[in-house]
DNA sequence: TAACTTTGTCATCGG
DNA sequence: GCCCGATGACAAAGT
């Protein structure tokens, strides 16, 4: 008892000296310095992906200048314009073939992260971020700024919006996921994540409205024809014969699609190069595009992909121009105004929202994580570091009785070698049972009979 | 295949 | 009352 008396009185003294967290709560710094490299590593890689975005970007402007002066009917379809006709239909083709190769067609698409470099990054992505969809004109607007705007007329679009603002809200996103390679069923998974609570499940209903004007072999759905030609032409749009269907979507595949189309587009995609050059940035354009696209798509779907991918995914399909990083770890300020700045819809905030709140509660349980770790292993070392000063102190408690003992031993010896040289008047030795020596306030010291020696004791006792 | 670990998310609480 | 971080609890995926 009287040990953990001291033990607990010696951990009191220990943990004034040294309290146990300081060092932990270093330990705690450098392991979120690391998170955030890791972070900003992650930032690089966009940097670097959008870099190259940029650069395809750049060669498909050129050419489509071009192509815009050559075939202005092509770029800007007039109203009520039938889309499917012949001429359009050879318009689109010559298009296709005099100019683009799949993974640039891809690029004019997506218009808003060919321009991310840009210094003010908040202020420029605002100009790309997709209005109301609520609002027929700017969606039209949209897509007119978009360089596909001339595959499909604005007849169709009307279609669209007037079918449902719903519909068109997720035709959007759709059309974007599946833009990037992915197919509608995965897109599917990407906003039916269960315990998605940003209103961004796309239920079964919804998810077979009326897509396949801008699906249809737009990603190779058919397993036979999934390669990168063929991501290009959905990227572009896609134009097939058939319009829009307002049932069940097959998605087909380019099955379905022209063969001329097809096939022109498959066979040429040589820009005006020498054809070895032309071949060698191809094959390397295809091979950059299929591996970011397989990348895209693994993290998207795939069973083992974090959440965050998942969020990234779905941040991209609702053409939110911000990583799901940048969405995390800007302040509340920038946030706020990120907000209220880009006219967004309900869905786009309640998205950004949640991808926020989700994100900062991630890293918050993971330093919480981290915090019990620690205080787990440094409650350990504290036990280890007691048990080690229980063993020192019964040690010391050990030699202190030893030397209690030892001096006990001495004095009793002590005691009966001044008693066996002391004598009485009579010169005989004197008994220490009937004497004791007694040594007074002043430093006398005395011999004197036990029971008179008891009796001053309880005089001094009373005395003080 | 069961048991354990890791990780993300949600609900709740307190500052 | 709202916001935000901390944390327990739970589920899903990994080991």
């Amino acid at each position: 008892m009287a040990e953990d008396v001291d033990l607990k009185v010696c951990q009191g003294a220990l943990d004034d000296c040294c309290p146990p967290l300081g060092q932990d709560q270093l330990e705690l710094q450098e392991e979120e310095k690391d998170i955030y490299q890791s972070n900003s590593n992650h930032g690089d890689s966009l940097l670097s992906l959008e870099g190259y975005l940029q650069l395809l970007s750049s060669q498909v402007e050129n050419m489509l200048e071009v192509n815009l002066l050559e075939d202005t009917q092509v770029a800007t379809p007039s109203r009520g314009q039938d889309p499917s006709s012949s001429h359009h239909n050879i318009n689109l083709t010559q298009t296709f073939q005099n100019s683009f190769s799949p993974p640039d067609a891809m690029l004019l698409r997506t218009d808003y992260p060919t321009q991310l470099n840009s210094k003010p990054r908040l202020l420029q992505r605002q100009e790309f971020f997709p209005q109301s969809s609520s609002d027929n004109t700017s969606s039209e607007s949209q897509f007119h700024g978009s360089n596909l705007t001339g595959l499909f007329s604005v007849a169709d679009l009307r279609n669209l919006t007037a079918h449902d603002d719903n519909n068109f809200d997720e035709i959007k996103l759709m059309s974007l996921a599946l833009e990037e390679g992915f197919s509608p069923t995965e897109v599917s998974q990407i906003f039916e994540e269960p315990g998605s609570d940003s209103g961004l499940s796309l239920n079964s209903s919804h998810s077979t409205t009326s897509y396949s004007v801008c699906y249809e072999g737009s990603v190779g759905y058919s397993s036979s024809i999934k390669s990168a030609p063929l991501h290009g032409l959905g990227a572009v749009g896609g134009h097939c014969q058939e319009k829009i269907k307002h049932s069940h979507v097959e998605y087909p595949g380019v099955a379905e699609c022209p063969t001329e189309v097809l096939q022109q587009f498959l066979h040429n995609h040589t820009y005006n190069q020498l054809p070895s050059q032309a071949a060698s940035t191809l094959e390397h354009h295809q091979q950059m595009w299929m591996k970011k696209s397989n990348e895209v798509k693994d993290r998207c779907h795939n069973s083992t992909a974090t959440n965050r991918s998942r969020d990234e995914c779905r941040a991209k399909a609702l053409r939110i121009p911000f990583s799901v990083e940048e969405i995390v770890s800007m302040s509340v300020d920038s946030f706020n105004t990120m907000l209220a700045q880009n006219q967004l819809t309900e869905t786009q905030v309640s998205l950004l929202r949640d991808i926020r709140r989700r994100g900062k509660n991630k890293v918050a349980a993971q330093k919480c994580r981290k915090r019990k770790l620690n205080a787990i292993l440094n409650l350990e070392e504290d036990v280890c570091n007691l048990q080690t000063q229980k063993e020192s102190l019964k040690k010391e408690h050990s030699q202190c009785s030893k030397s209690i003992n030892q001096i006990k031993q001495k004095l009793n010896n002590l005691y009966h070698d001044i008693f066996s040289r002391l004598r009485d008047d009579q010169g005989r030795p004197v008994n220490p049972r009937q004497y004791v020596i007694h040594c007074s306030s002043n430093g006398s010291v005395f011999i004197i009979p036990k029971h008179l020696a008891k009796s001053e004791q309880n005089q001094d006792n009373r005395k003080e």
